[in-house]
DNA sequence: TATATTTGACCGTC
DNA sequence: GACGGTCAAATATA
C-alpha cells in the first residue's frame, strides 16, 4: 500500500514535469500566438498536480516511515518542520505557477481579454525571447524553474532565458536587454551562466528560491547604481572537494520580484569519491553527465538532474526500476547517513523523495551526502 | 559546539 | 582612485 502511494505520488510528479515541459516547450517554441487559456489551463493543472504530490508527502501517512528516514539524520521532527522541509520544492513550484494563475487572471483586466493572445508575434522562438512580454516570460521561466528544480529535459532548453557568458561581449546578456546591461568595462569570467528567477511569493523573499544546490554566502557588496545589494555565494562543499561553483545573486531593479543569479564554476563535488546513490547505483552511468561540459547543464542540481532527466526523458516507466530494493549500500547513504530502521525498498523511496522534494537549503542534508574528505 | 551569516577590510582590475 | 570580488573575524543560529 505504501509503495501504492508512492507510486501515485511519483506520478504526480512525472504529470506535473510533463505538463510543466509542455509549457515550456509550447512558450518558447510556438511560433504562433499562444492562447491564454492554454496558458492557464497548464497552470493550474501543473500547480494542481505539484500541489498535490506536496501535500501527500506531508501527510501523516507518509511521515509515518518515509520521513523518519528522510529527516531522522538530520535530527528533524519528521512531525514538524521536517516535513515541510521535504515537500518545499513542490511547494515552491506549486506558488509559482499559481503566482502565474494570478497573472494570467490579471491579464483581462489589463486589456488582454482576446482569448488568443499574441504573447509573441509569428516569428516565435528562443531568437524573439527579448521581445516576448513579460507575462510570458514570466510563464516560461516558471515552467523552466519545475524542471529544473525536479530534473526534467536538462540544459539550457528547458531554462529560462539562460544565457552563457562567452567571452565575446562580456557584462551584456544574450538576450540583449539593455535596461540591464550594467558597466562593460570589467570583464566576467568565462564560462558564467546569467538566469533569471522569480522570487519567491511566500516565506523569504530576500533569498531566490532553491536551485537545489548548498551555498554558503560568503559576502555582500552593495553595488553602485543598483538599488539592491549583491550576495556572494559558493559551494557548501569547497572545504570537503574543492568545488569552485560560485553564484552572485540580486535583485532587479527593474523587477524587484526577479533575482540574477549568475553562476560560475561548475559543481565538481558531484564527482565525489562517494558518488550519490541516485546517480550510480540506481540510475549507473549518468552520475558524470553533466560534468565539465561547459554548457548550462552543468550547472543542474547534483543530487536530481542526472537521474530525473533520465528516468523523464527516457522512459517513465523506470520508476519501478527505483523501488528494488538496493544491496550492496547496506541501507546506508552515502557519507554515513543512517538509514534508521527503514527496509530496503523503503529505502529506495526515501532517496528517491530525497531526490525530488529535499530543498537543498539547509546545509545539513548534503553534509551528510558528501563524506568529508580523506585527511580533512 | 559546529556551522552559517554578517560585515568591514583587503586586494586586484580597470 | 573607484569598483567589484573575496577574506576572515565577529556574531548568530541550530
Amino acid at each position: 500500500q505504501r509503495r501504492l502511494l508512492m507510486d501515485d505520488i511519483f506520478s504526480q510528479i512525472l504529470d506535473a514535469c510533463k505538463l510543466a515541459k509542455d509549457l515550456d516547450d509550447s512558450v518558447r517554441l510556438s511560433d504562433v500566438p499562444i492562447d491564454l487559456h492554454y496558458l492557464l489551463n497548464s497552470c493550474e493543472e501543473i500547480a494542481g498536480a505539484f500541489s498535490k504530490a506536496a501535500a501527500a508527502l506531508h501527510s501523516r501517512s507518509l511521515s509515518s516511515y518515509t520521513s523518519q528516514m528522510l529527516f531522522a539524520a538530520e535530527g528533524m521532527d519528521s512531525d514538524g518542520a521536517g516535513a515541510g522541509e521535504g515537500s518545499s520544492r513542490g511547494a515552491a513550484a506549486t506558488s509559482s505557477f499559481i503566482r502565474a494563475i494570478d497573472l494570467l487572471r490579471a491579464a483581462p483586466a489589463a486589456g488582454m481579454e482576446d482569448s488568443n493572445i499574441p504573447f509573441f508575434g509569428a516569428t516565435g522562438g528562443p531568437s524573439s525571447l527579448p521581445e516576448m512580454p513579460q507575462l510570458a516570460l514570466e510563464i516560461q521561466a516558471t515552467a523552466a524553474m519545475a524542471l529544473e528544480a525536479f530534473g526534467g529535459d536538462g540544459g539550457g532548453q528547458a531554462t529560462a532565458r539562460l544565457a552563457v557568458e562567452g567571452g565575446s561581449s562580456p557584462g551584456r546578456r544574450v538576450d540583449g536587454s539593455s535596461s540591464t546591461v550594467q558597466r562593460a568595462s570589467r570583464k566576467r569570467k568565462e564560462g558564467t551562466v546569467t538566469t533569471r528567477v522569480p522570487a519567491l511569493r511566500t516565506g523569504n523573499m530576500d533569498i531566490p528560491p532553491d536551485d537545489g544546490y548548498t551555498w554558503r554566502k560568503y559576502g555582500q557588496k552593495d553595488i553602485l547604481n543598483s538599488m539592491f545589494p549583491r550576495s556572494y555565494y559558493r559551494c557548501t562543499h569547497r572545504s570537503y572537494y574543492g568545488c569552485e561553483a560560485k553564484k552572485q545573486v540580486q535583485r532587479l531593479d527593474e523587477d524587484p520580484d526577479m533575482f540574477e543569479v549568475i553562476y560560475c564554476g561548475t559543481h565538481t563535488c558531484q564527482t565525489s569519491p562517494t558518488p550519490l546513490l541516485i546517480s550510480t547505483q540506481l540510475l549507473p552511468g549518468t552520475a558524470d553527465d553533466n560534468v565539465d561540459s561547459g554548457n548550462p547543464s552543468a550547472m543542474q542540481p547534483a543530487t536530481s538532474q542526472p537521474a530525473l532527466r533520465n528516468w523523464l526523458g527516457s522512459n517513465p516507466r523506470s520508476l519501478g526500476s527505483l523501488l528494488v530494493p538496493q544491496s550492496g549500500a547496506g541501507g546506508s547513504r552515502q557519507g554515513g547517513r543512517q538509514m534508521q530502521g527503514g527496509r530496503d525498498s523503503d529505502c529506495s523511496v526515501a532517496e528517491f523523495a530525497d531526490v525530488m522534494f529535499n530543498s537543498g537549503s539547509s546545509g545539513s542534508s548534503m553534509d551528510v551526502i558528501f563524506s568529508p574528505r580523506q585527511g580533512n
